[in-house]
DNA sequence: TTCTCAAATGATAACAATTATAATTTAATG
DNA sequence: CATTAAATTATAATTGTTATCATTTGAGAA
């Protein structure tokens, strides 16, 4: 009983081998990658797999709301399947990715934000830039 | 005595035409221009400039702290002159970029967030998306 | 002012990330 | 199974951006 099948199924995409495959592997690393980085773990267990599969795949997941792309000033785009409310802080040396589920600028700060500004909030993408504790001990 | 000309002596720009053109272009315009527009909008004045120089210039004034560049999951990357502190709330339907400066996660929140990750934070894209006033009465 | 030279400009080529195309294969459904 | 719409694959095309290099120019020195 996979789940990720499931959630592939409830959102009307075939469950493919490949498919599942990097999905599952998104789900599974909190390391953010590009398409290039999953293509090239991936291509062990599918010698035959085409990039352009993997560029595919994810913008299908991506539409279904499974994962979320975004960028972080770099040339290539970045893929998330952990789609639950989070920030993220990177490293502007190391270029690594922290996850961060503390609350942040929730209700009444959004709430004034609406008011002036006469959006309806529906998402967000709160990046934070600075060294990590590695990079500055250098 | 301009005070743009002035910011570009200090950060040891020379201050020719174009530059100060794109530069002031920037600093009047709060729309948030990818380099295209940039271009479009000042060639009537400069019709022998190359969009090469748009691309150099708003990468040289962003190495120098003078502009901002961010994306905000779109294909071309946007500029911004105006430095202070804020945010931006996106309408994802008419990609129309709204300023907001009000306070935003200061103080504690960052402090508990440094203080999780070991990061020493320095800089923050802070982005919201929904429907902006317009787009939704339609 | 004129000289000098590093830096900027402009035209264009090169590049890298991504998307489109089209033929082939495959998952899902009856 | 048989059918069919969707996914995969290889590859071409596209797009945003950067590199190259010859030419021009801004800014300080003489």
């Amino acid at each position: 009983m996979n789940t990720l099948s499931e959630k592939l199924r409830e959102k009307k995409l075939k469950v493919t081998p490949q498919r599942l495959a990097i999905y599952s592997y998104l789900a599974e690393n909190r390391a953010h990658p590009t398409v290039e980085t999953i293509y090239n773990d991936i291509k062990a267990d599918f010698p035959s797999m085409s990039i352009a599969t993997v560029y595919k795949t994810v913008a299908a997941l991506r539409d279904a709301g499974l994962v979320r792309e975004f960028n972080i000033n770099e040339d290539s785009n970045r893929y998330d399947a952990h789609t639950e409310e989070h920030a993220h802080i990177i490293c502007t040396k190391c270029h690594r990715i922290e996850d961060y589920y503390g609350d942040l600028c929730m209700g009444e700060d959004i709430r004034r934000m609406e008011l002036a500004s006469g959006f309806r909030i529906e998402s967000r993408d709160m990046s934070f830039y600075g060294l990590c504790e590695k990079c500055r001990n250098k």
